[in-house]
DNA sequence: ATCATCCCATGCGTGTTTTGATTGTCGACG
DNA sequence: CGTCGACAATCAAAACACGCATGGGATGAT
């Protein structure tokens, strides 16, 4: 995830910038619509947050060029602007969301992410993969459930990480063993159901719920809710 | 489009409702996240407005089956709860977006539109196959009738999974026996007839309306009008 | 050299799949 | 009106595959 930051207040902007890298989310800054428009040809972006009055090129303007040249970039519009003819016009230029100023980070935060949720491939890229109380940041790949600090190989992490980007997917051994082990899968070997085990063994012995399920005949699953 | 709004107040739902079939938008109401989870599973919606004060079971809980069971449906929450605590627990459980009442509704409008418009953009096929109250998710296999859920082996989970992609459609016995069993087909064998029985016994025993019908001489069909 | 990690092979118990025989249903025809 | 035959539904035992556990060997790091 990459974010265009365009902003004519100094100040504003980098604190949106500095708050999104504390996510672990690259972002650049650009203070009218002409530097913005150079930037987005340079570097491809996700996701654009916009200011409505800047000069030379209004917000609005510029939301609808960002729109017709790029059509799958999720745009929000963040103002001090907060009337209703404000707000529809912004969505009526093509703006995913609409946030005023003053704003509180965190929701700008999440609202970002509401709108790249969809478009993305998988879910937005988080630092820390959680479920149920079993949380894995990928980063520092510390691995915790509840209050307790597991210790995993790198097959046992490598496994686990795949397992929480694709929650709730039932997937099959030659698919676990292709992503995981990274080769064509060498039918024969069970070395997928040998690595559940050990995963079980440590994230789930112990505790509960279950995470990690087997279906018969099909695969694994990782999700929340028993049966 | 087709939207549903579940709130328990009566004059909202109403109001949103009637504001939406003037512009051509086709809307149901519920008063509560169990009659709304019997309406999904009836028709498809393409959005839901959904409150967060609710009877039984709230809002956030429902986002999140509403999430699990039918990932492409956009969700935009709309409750008088305003703190950021509130708008972060909803887009945390899957909301698209998190309108606080009092509302402008041509403010709701527009913002229903831009979750919608989003969403249009990539082709997400709907995992969720569907037939009467009958459902079954083909990326966590779940299977799902009313609200019982059903557990199936592996090959009865297949030839569900076939006879839910080709409803409505006559279907031999040869048929199902090459896609299910993906060997050309060894006469003298009555899997099918055995499996069909099967799954009869788990989707349709207990159930109205029976979905599985045998044509004679033919072989098997599934549709929802009995006859 | 020692240790942890990783992978493979084997065997066992259990649930699933298949088979083959039996029972049930319905229409045609004597 | 009863019988027969074709087809479908049901049943239960047998064959089979699957998932899990375990021990041990290869590999690489310290």
């Amino acid at each position: 995830m990459r974010v265009l930051i365009v902003d004519d207040e100094e100040e504003v902007a980098s604190f949106i910038k500095s708050g999104l890298e504390d996510y672990g989310i690259v972002a650049d800054t650009a203070a009218d619509a002409i530097i913005g428009q150079k930037m987005m040809a340079e570097k491809s972006y996700t996701s654009v947050i916009l200011d409505i009055n800047l000069p030379i090129i209004n917000g609005y303007e510029f939301c609808q060029i960002i729109r017709e040249r790029y059509r799958d970039v999720a745009i929000l519009m963040l103002t001090a602007l907060g009337s209703t003819e404000h707000k529809l016009t912004g969505f009526d230029v093509g703006a995913d969301d609409y946030l005023v100023k003053p704003f509180e980070f965190r929701e700008l935060m999440a609202r970002l992410r509401a709108i790249n949720r969809r478009r993305a491939v998988g879910p937005i890229e988080s630092v820390v993969l959680k479920m149920a109380d079993l949380e894995l940041n990928v980063k520092s790949k510390e691995v915790r459930r509840g209050n307790r600090k597991l210790t995993l190989t790198a097959r046992e992490l490598a496994l686990l990480e795949y397992f929480m980007k694709n929650p709730n997917k039932a997937m099959t051994r030659a698919e676990i063993a292709e992503n995981v082990w990274d080769v064509s899968f060498d039918t024969g070997t069970n070395v997928v159901d040998v690595y559940v085990n050990y995963l079980r063994k440590k994230i789930d012995k112990d505790f509960s719920p279950k995470l990690i399920h087997t279906l018969s005949g099909i695969g694994y699953i990782m999700k929340e809710d028993e049966t």
